[in-house]
DNA sequence: CCAAAAGTGTTGGCCCTACACCCATGG
DNA sequence: CCATGGGTGTAGGGCCAACACTTTTGG
């Protein structure tokens, strides 16, 4: 467990800095696509959002990580950010890409190809595809009210998954590790704006897959001046009531930016 | 300046161990390319090593990283070593994608596209690229002997460069404190098996771009127990001589298995 | 008053920084 | 004997890990 505060950086993370284009009307570009790895905490699990799909062929649901083929004019973060935005409706979330996956094998299921090109009425050869990583605060509750079924579903049960899905999640949780690390705004992103010190704890310690130590934790969080103690407090509680912090996000990125100038 | 001797651990870092496949009597993949950044210092400065070629046109002399569209059955890391190996010779060096480049305007200046047509004898649209980076020991003396002409060039006086390369390069430049940082064999790669502790030393400097201090970079390495002394030193110097040190790879990778398992 | 979670301080170790002088060698 | 870089130790501060009890609240 580390508490990185000499090192806040980290090359080319993304916020929804771009512009949202249209690009339904274009065509598909059926040589590279995007897929997004979408981290979530539930029931103090770490999971990862799949999309589910039926299979015409056998009628079972299927499952795969929310991607898609880029459009021809397309950049790659936009298309990031288009497919977040279609599957959950978020818009504003840290997201980056970790790693791109081109080994020539990787469309050697033909059942995976065949589903491919029928979504996308384009013959489909190789793909080289851009894994995309984020925590992502979608509450369980609000999944496929308004946009594609999708299943938050525990990295340690994960079910037969298409083409390499189940290499980019497994190099996902690696990376995110580091991440949380370099740029600890990942967490304060995913976390609601108010809330309490164990929520925090809970969220470093299933990422970490470790307990940390609760008085060391408070300490340390008073030492992250960018973590900043409200007047409020949870109500309603079978207990005592837990006070609530905010992330200061100008703070945030002004020690940052002194960090990085050193 | 971070000695995180508790994490240990860069996903997905390669030293060779693709088999080496010849594709030369295959088609390009004209959709997607591998860029190598390599890095180096000479004369106190980074350097990357651009390739040379001259323009059949102006006549004149220009350069870009050296890089390649994919082989149609090829593996990106296979030909981030295949790239490597034909610019420099060497075949183990640790290499490591870091990012892909995708926007649609990269094949923007037409020049630039014309030049990749003539090679490729491919009809060129879009591009994606995947960026690998490493820092590379070839010497000044041995480039061009054997391999195409190329030029260690210092990041930062670079020339006009085609394509996005200027901002790969200095996208590397960021990447490569981030990963010497969490995985300093990285370092001990570059250097030659003997290495006295001002060659590590100004090797950091030039990295973090940051002056350190004599003695407290002794205990440090000191403290490595990966970092061994050697009986010998360097002679015929007009100063005292300097210990050489190595660099026990076995006792590295135990630490840092067991760093991993923590 | 009981159950359940919130909150709080001290100590010791390790790592990091700052800092100045003598040593060995070749010319 | 001089110029050049090689090599060494100590003290102080900050961060981290280990560790146990009291507080608040709802039921």
């Amino acid at each position: 467990m580390l508490y990185r505060i000499y090192c806040l950086y980290l090359p080319h993370i993304l916020c929804n800095t771009m512009q949202t284009t249209t690009h339904s009307n274009e065509t598909l570009y059926p040589h590279v696509s995007v897929d997004c790895v979408l981290l979530g905490i539930h029931d103090d699990e770490l999971c990862v959002l799949l999309t589910e799909r039926r299979n015409a062929g056998t009628g079972q649901t299927e499952y795969k990580l929310p991607g898609s083929l880029i459009y021809e004019t397309e950049d790659l973060d936009e298309a990031a950010y288009r497919i977040l935005n279609e599957t959950t409706g978020l818009k504003r979330v840290l997201l980056r890409q970790f790693r791109s996956f081109g080994s020539p094998h990787r469309t050697a299921n033909k059942e995976d190809v065949l589903w491919l090109e029928n979504a996308s009425k384009m013959k489909i050869g190789r793909i080289v595809t851009i894994a995309y990583l984020a925590l992502c605060k979608v509450r369980r509750i609000k999944i496929g009210e308004k946009y594609g079924p999708v299943q938050w579903t525990p990295i340690a049960s994960l079910p037969r998954l298409p083409f390499d899905h189940k290499e980019i999640i497994a190099e996902a949780v690696k990376e995110i590790r580091l991440w949380t690390d370099v740029e600890p705004a990942i967490v304060f992103d995913y976390l609601p704006p108010l809330f309490t010190a164990s929520q925090l704890r809970r969220t470093y310690e299933i990422i970490y897959d470790k307990r940390i130590d609760v008085r060391n934790f408070h300490k340390r969080i008073n030492a992250m001046e960018y973590v900043v103690q409200t007047e409020e407090s949870q109500q309603g509680m079978p207990h005592r009531s837990a006070r609530y912090y905010c992330f200061d996000k100008k703070k945030y990125n002004n020690i940052r930016a002194k960090l990085n100038t050193i």
